[in-house]
RNA sequence: GGCGGCUUCGCCAAGUGGACUAAGGCCACGGUUUGCAAAACCGUUACCCUGGGUUCGAAUCCCAGAGCCGCCUCCA
């Protein structure tokens, strides 16, 4: 068994060996936050956590960096873009810092519900300014940059191998026509590494090339090279950060560095929605907040995971209500062999189940090794539920041993490397008061009926057993509500 | 205009030259089980977009065509 990756760079599959033994060093662009995170980050950040948890599981030491962004970055041409936190602060009222804090609070607290694992480090990119700077000055030393009018520009054409990523050639860049002149620059592919700060533009830093602010890829570069190195084993990002961003990365830090930048480039496919592509631009995102009052946060794990990670992701509901359903399968098995456990008597794990589990690991696991083919790896728990579900069934007892085994197999597979199956199935919180919901909602109605058949005696048990259990039941005209006494 | 990708059962989705007479999930329909249900189990459901070609052999490679999509401006 061997993991292999696709690699974006050479678009090949290759054997995964990091550079350093046992140790792996990945990066992974990180969001922008000015704004709650949206299904889109969950599905590129979801692909990469169980990259990581894979990794982790294979017994690599993982360090894992994923930059917090919370500087508005401009297109690179003067004036052009917008920055957007300055632009979002300002309609609320609040300060940029105040609103990143916001949002960078918000955006762990999805993805925690969606139990992606904290990066080691977030390193935010307004508290490495001296780093960016530092690397301006090394590529302007070296002669690769050059100042003007304030601002600092790559000069493109003396990184010839600018394009290697995205397969574009530089000739056919110039023509773009979707590339506005600007005189700063001495070509017009050449990218902003720092921006000179116009008069009303509120996030300004001081460098020795006046007050501005980094340029748009800049951080990436400056903080993985801080805490990883010169050379990353793993770069993950959106397939649409391809061009120009991580082609800008390469450019900054192989010309600074003199060494390969990244060995494995690692892109995720993106998420329409109804078909249609969902872009922060378009507005047609869907938060996870309100994606999470609809569908359990595992469930929306579970839908991006049967997709493989390279692949887009349609979001609608017809699709994420056939992976609820798929998902509670999966957990209902679980459930019932943890019930099971929990009486079984003293004893081994006969050895043809001892078998069955192996095989069963050895499938999910060459699937993980296919690039992380987790719809195959998904595929192969389905598989081990349906002779899971054949014992549970069955006349034969078997020993605590014997479902411990099980269960530890589906803990690791799919709660450690895949993270849809949780330690325990009570502490879910909100979803045990939404049942309780349902269910005093359900004695509600039959109280309610009783009282319609003048059925006084049972209707009144129902209150009374339900004031013991500490809720507390009030009719009125228009029906019957109730809360906690206690 | 340039670059890249996708098209597999009613729906979602793996598979990318040989045990594919194509995984898994959802839905549907039979059956087993059940007091009836539920859950579970068993079974049924695919000429792999079209047309050529390469090959002993193609869903998988090549060419052409149709349709859809992404990137080339910020976006995971």
């Amino acid at each position: 068994m061997a993991l292999k990756f696709y690699n974006s760079l050479t678009k090949k599959k290759e054997l995964f060996t990091p550079l350093h033994e046992g140790r792996v060093n990945m990066y992974v662009c990180g969001p922008t936050v000015y704004d709650h995170p949206h299904i889109g980050h969950a599905k590129s950040y979801v692909s990469f956590d169980v990259i990581v948890r894979y990794l982790r599981y294979l017994g690599y030491k993982v360090r894992y960096v994923q930059n917090i962004t919370d500087v508005g970055h401009l297109t690179d041409d003067a004036d052009a873009g917008e920055d957007k936190i300055i632009k979002r602060a300002q309609r609320d009222h609040v300060e940029p810092a105040e609103l990143v804090e916001t949002y960078t609070r918000s955006y762990f607290d999805d993805m925690d519900a969606i139990n992606n694992l904290r990066p080691d480090i977030s390193p935010r990119a307004t508290a490495h300014i001296p780093e960016q700077i530092e690397l301006v000055e090394k590529l302007i030393e070296k002669g690769l940059a050059y100042a003007s009018g304030g601002s600092v520009y790559f000069d493109v054409r003396k990184f010839k191998e600018y394009g290697k990523l995205s397969g574009r050639k530089q000739d056919e860049l110039e023509a773009g026509a979707r590339i506005e002149i600007n005189p700063e620059k001495k070509y017009p592919a050449d990218f902003a590494l720092w921006k000179k700060a116009e008069p009303g533009h509120i996030m300004r830093w001081k460098s020795p090339w006046g007050e501005g602010f980094p340029g748009w890829h800049l951080e990436c570069s400056a903080m993985s090279m801080k805490y990883l190195g010169a050379t990353l084993d793993i770069h993950g990002g959106g397939l649409e950060n391809m061009f120009p961003h991580h082609e800008c990365e390469i450019a900054q830090s192989e010309s600074a560095n003199s060494v390969p930048f990244v060995r494995y480039w690692l892109h995720n496919n993106m998420v329409t929605v109804n078909g249609q592509k969902m872009g922060k631009s378009l507005g047609n995102f869907i938060t996870l907040k309100d994606a999470f009052k609809k569908y359990h946060p595992l469930t929306i794990r579970f839908f991006i995971l049967n997709t493989h990670y390279r692949s887009p992701l349609d979001f609608s509901n017809e699709a994420l209500d056939a992976a609820d359903k798929g998902i509670e399968r999966l957990h209902n098995t679980i459930k019932h062999l943890r019930a099971r456990l929990n009486f079984a008597k003293d004893g081994t794990t006969p050895p043809d189940i001892n078998e069955k589990l192996e095989h069963y690991k050895k499938v999910f696991m060459e699937a993980m090794d296919e690039d992380i083919n987790t719809s195959a790896a998904i595929a192969a728990l389905f598989d081990l539920s349906k002779e899971v579900n054949t014992l549970l069934n069955s006349a034969q007892e078997y020993s605590k041993k014997c479902w411990e085994d099980i269960d530890s197999l589906y803990q690791q597979l799919g709660g450690d490397i895949l993270g849809i199956i949780p330690k325990t199935f009570s502490t879910g919180a909100s979803n045990e008061a939404d049942t309780l919901t349902k269910v005093i909602g359900v004695l509600i109605d039959t109280r309610c009926e009783l009282r319609k058949a003048k059925q006084w005696q049972l209707s009144d048990f129902i209150r009374n057993k339900l004031m013991e259990a500490g809720i507390a039941l009030d009719d009125k005209p228009d029906g019957t509500t109730w809360k906690r006494t206690k």
